[in-house]
DNA sequence: CTGTTAGCGCCTTCAG
DNA sequence: CTGAAGGCGCTAACAG
């Protein structure tokens, strides 16, 4: 690994002059800087990122923290990120966050100057506590998916989402319908509880009966969507529709359903959430959210901030969409 | 930000001392470890990652170089490594490849002492060059699928799955069997490509023949598995089944099959390649190789490379299994 | 066992 | 416009 030094050494000029090309300065007369990048080019130098991170005092990356980071949304999102911060020269720190224990530590550790010149919050519910020690951090945090007062963030109205979901359905003329899944697995509001909020008061407003059997609840996996749907499809008075909370609920319980001779739409009209690239090709109605976008938006933005003001508090509401197609449709027996 | 010399002023030890007790050196008196200990708590201090990266020649970070990071089987790879890498205290940086052109440039400066002390390459196939440029690199590098010349690899047998995959369709009587989707998109041979291989050996030794138009060819997006299902399906002798290069292009078949009134499994019969986690929910019948585990295999042997001797190479071949579910079965007609 | 000091490689004044 | 020198925070080698 060849040094500023060497390079300036074999250039003829001081380490100053080489380092005033690197950083493009105007202070280099065009003989000299031509010179120079010629010896660069031949020495195949590249500048030290830890040297010149310590020196200028942050380091030339990102940091995003994610929760769960098994679901196909965060991956969408996750995307959006990179494809931004590849643009500007940027690679990110990928942290994963699992258990909320450890999650304060970690977050502390990482979003630090030392480590990161700005951090990426991907559908993290922290705690007050958590939230006053991200406000004021020392590099600039933006929050994607999930407002958070005092950050940056960007997200959507998970309320109006699973409100027009379940509008929808009945618009369709469901009056059964039930909501998979919910599960409170932090602190603060998750985006799948005010879903789960917009279902309630939809059917509501609507004068509809929400029996309790018909809110499942539980960890976001599978095994549990799937027997989920096997004991609404049990009951006596069976659901003609579901509010699934995402749309990786709603291809398992599209499938469950048919598994068990009962027909999409025909017997179970299914809603899902997010609009996955995949659901287009599945046939699957559901609420469209920008998680591509989410993602270069949070980045974007971020990288502003650290180039403007990084106290600033950038609020951003991404806008959802009924997407409706062919797992939903009037009940059986309706005109 | 307290630094190094702040806790030392404030314990009245030298700086040496506090280095010492933060590297956990055994030479300091357990009375001045306490105590330093005690100053680092109160002062909340962590050690400056880029002045210890500088300092000791290694940034503390390991590097995953991803290609196409948009498919649900990377993300699992991705998962094993960083559960891995967080076991061990390491944070990855997160590069995402997508055009070939700029590929080589943007590894071999993130591949670099100063920017990470591993590198992992998944579902990179690097041409001729580029491998040699690996060869030796400055920070040792691991490849996740697939297997590289002179380079440290977790790999399966791509080839064998293929042909795994269309002898389990031809045990259950089917002879007409298409393939999809193959894409030559890179210098070397793709994992889609060996499959398609595996699966071509496989009808020539049953003997049986492979119309050109049952071998489907396109990049790996859904609109053109779903214009190669119905292409297939409109064909006067249409596949009674079809091998999907991976589980994400089977379930788009499956459905586009189902969208037109083609039954599966009783009117074609579809096999995929991976076994996501929603394939077994999907009753997706697969060739399962493990994902999850080549990212965290992959993970630990570099950490070992690093710790030991990071210029030797090790291979790491995976198992594959046949995974019979529901979306295969015999062809309409047989006995 | 512990304090001191010399780098690690780069950026950034400060003179010239 | 350019060279020299100090400093970023930490580790490691060297005296004590």
């Amino acid at each position: 690994m060849s040094t500023i030094s060497d390079v300036a050494e074999r250039a003829g000029v001081g380490v100053g002059t080489v380092s005033r090309v690197l950083n493009e300065s105007p202070l280099v007369s065009d003989r000299t800087r031509a010179r120079v990048l010629a010896i660069i080019d031949e020495m195949n130098y590249r500048p030290s990122f830890l040297a010149r991170g310590l020196s200028t005092g942050t380091a030339g990356v990102l940091a995003a923290v994610v929760q769960r980071m098994t679901t196909p949304s965060a991956l969408q999102r996750l995307r959006g990120i990179l494809d931004v911060a590849s643009e500007s020269g940027f690679d990110v720190i990928l942290h994963n966050v699992s258990s909320v224990d450890d999650y304060r530590d970690q977050v502390r550790d990482l979003l630090r100057p030392d480590r990161c010149a700005g951090g990426l919050l991907v559908s993290i519910q922290p705690d007050d506590d958590a939230v006053s020690m991200l406000t004021g951090n020392a590099v600039p945090v933006v929050s994607i998916d999930g407002q958070l007062p005092g950050i940056s963030s960007i997200y959507i109205d998970d309320e109006r989402g699973g409100r027009m979901a379940t509008e929808h359905l009945i618009e369709l003329g469901h009056e059964r319908i039930a909501f998979v899944l919910d599960w409170e697995d932090s602190i603060g509001f998750s985006p799948t509880a005010k879903r789960r909020t917009g279902y309630r008061k939809a059917m509501a407003d609507a004068g509809l009966e929400v029996p309790d059997d018909y809110v499942k609840v539980g960890p976001h996996q599978h095994p549990v969507t799937l027997a989920a749907t096997n004991e609404l499809l049990d009951l006596d008075e069976p659901p003609t529709a579901v509010v699934a909370a995402a749309d990786s609920h709603a291809m398992v319980i599209a499938q469950a359903a048919q598994a068990r001779g009962v027909r999409v739409p025909e017997d179970l009209s299914v809603i899902g959430f997010d609009d996955l690239e995949i659901a287009e090709h599945l046939g699957l109605s559901t609420i469209r959210q920008p998680l591509y976008e989410s993602g270069a938006r949070g980045a974007r933005i971020l990288l502003d901030l650290m180039q403007t003001d990084p106290r600033s508090v950038i609020y951003d509401e991404l806008p959802i969409e009924m997407v409706s197609r062919s797992s939903s449709a009037p009940p059986r027996g309706s005109r």
